[in-house]
DNA sequence: GTCTATAACTAGATAGAC
DNA sequence: GTCTATCTAGTTATAGAC
């Protein structure tokens, strides 16, 4: 079996950077940014060492294109959720769980197709929040300013009692549970948690996934407000 | 200023650990576990390279020992005040918002408090919930199963209503907002999120904090449940 | 575009004087 | 207990043949 003879005929090599992307994104997921040798990557994907050099010039520049070709159309699907709610909303504002649906949903989804090559892109996306680093600092800004802000109106809007910064506090609290979920749920059940838990309801299919986390957020967000 | 004079006669050299532990916490929080050399832990402690091996026998043995440092007497008080609202709540179930007060409030008080010398704890203990490797996961079964077990049971009979596995998940979350939140409340506001929130609401004093976390979650815990 | 070989550097750990 | 000097291994990145 070659390795070129699928469906390119003369130059197949744009497969190179993307079996770089798969490999670097499933292990980068699994063992953290730092915890990854280049080395590790190009065995991963079969390829040479000097191959990340020159695709991508550094490893840095892997990094920030493993996030890029996944936060880029994730995001984007997210906005457009948003907008068909928002749409069939007319002049009200949407469901406060619809908002969150459109939030939430392509997250978990996209985390949980193995058809895309990113049953580990859970492990990534949590990560994108909890590793420092000026790097991902910049890559979140691309990323996030724009889908924050929209989302933030939205919820404004949704719920009018409540404040500017009290919503953005629940934002964040919604990130916080929605990000944890995805760092764990693509991980064995850790045998300290056994007593808890059955391993049968602890990787749920993504549908259970996102309604519970929208029963859990939209409650959370409709609390009281704490600052009177 | 000699460095021996302050109140301990002949031998003061304890100090050493206690700086090198400072210095190291401070250093994990700041950039992950995985980016500090021991070089840099040394310098910053003032003491010399040779002195980790020494004292910890490794650096796994230091990032062991910074741990436990914090994590053994964190989660005696979470303990310590879940029985203090069970007894004073007698035959019946604690309040909801009292278990999940002993619950955070330790945590975040322990991660505001500068005279522990622990302003850094805050991205410590996020930090314990995102990075990868067997050797936190040793660390977390130590520190946490007991706890866990604990306070599931205690939210358990709090919502009645709800499954085991429910109550799994949304303590779960619970715990993904307040680590999120312990991450990001040590650094200052992203550029990013400046047209969403103002920087006088970034950071809270630690009885807001745990004032809006609780409310958030018990109101999350006591959603209607998604599994009828 | 891909590879081998290696340069240039940094990491954690240790030996042995003091 | 503390230090200097050093060892060994592992890292990113590049030079240059193919």
């Amino acid at each position: 079996m070659t390795s070129q003879s699928e469906s390119c005929g003369e130059r197949c090599h744009a497969a190179t950077k993307e079996k770089i992307l798969d490999a670097a994104e499933k292990l980068f997921a699994m063992r953290g940014l730092n915890n990854v040798p280049m080395r590790d990557i190009t065995q991963e994907a079969g390829v040479n060492v000097a191959a990340i050099n020159y695709h991508f010039g550094s490893k840095d520049g892997l990094i920030t294109a493993v996030f890029d070709r996944r936060l880029a159309p994730l995001n984007q699907a997210r906005m457009a959720a948003l907008d068909i709610v928002e749409a069939a909303a007319g002049k009200n504002s949407p469901n406060l769980e619809d908002i969150l649906g459109a939030f939430i949903r392509p997250v978990v989804e996209l985390a949980m197709n193995p058809k895309l090559g990113a049953i580990t892109f859970t492990g990534l996306m949590g990560r994108c929040f909890s590793e420092p680093g000026e790097r991902l600092n910049q890559i979140m800004q691309k990323h996030f300013e724009k889908l924050v802000g929209r989302f933030h109106a939205a919820m404004l809007r949704a719920i009018p009692t409540l404040s500017r910064e009290e919503v953005f506090w629940r934002m964040h609290f919604t990130n916080g549970a929605l990000h944890n979920s995805l760092l764990t749920m693509e991980k064995p059940l850790p045998e300290w948690l056994s007593n808890v838990v059955d391993a049968k309801d602890y990787h749920l299919d993504s549908e259970s996934q996102v309604r519970r986390l929208v029963a859990f957020a939209a409650a959370g967000l409709r609390a009281p407000s704490t600052t009177p």
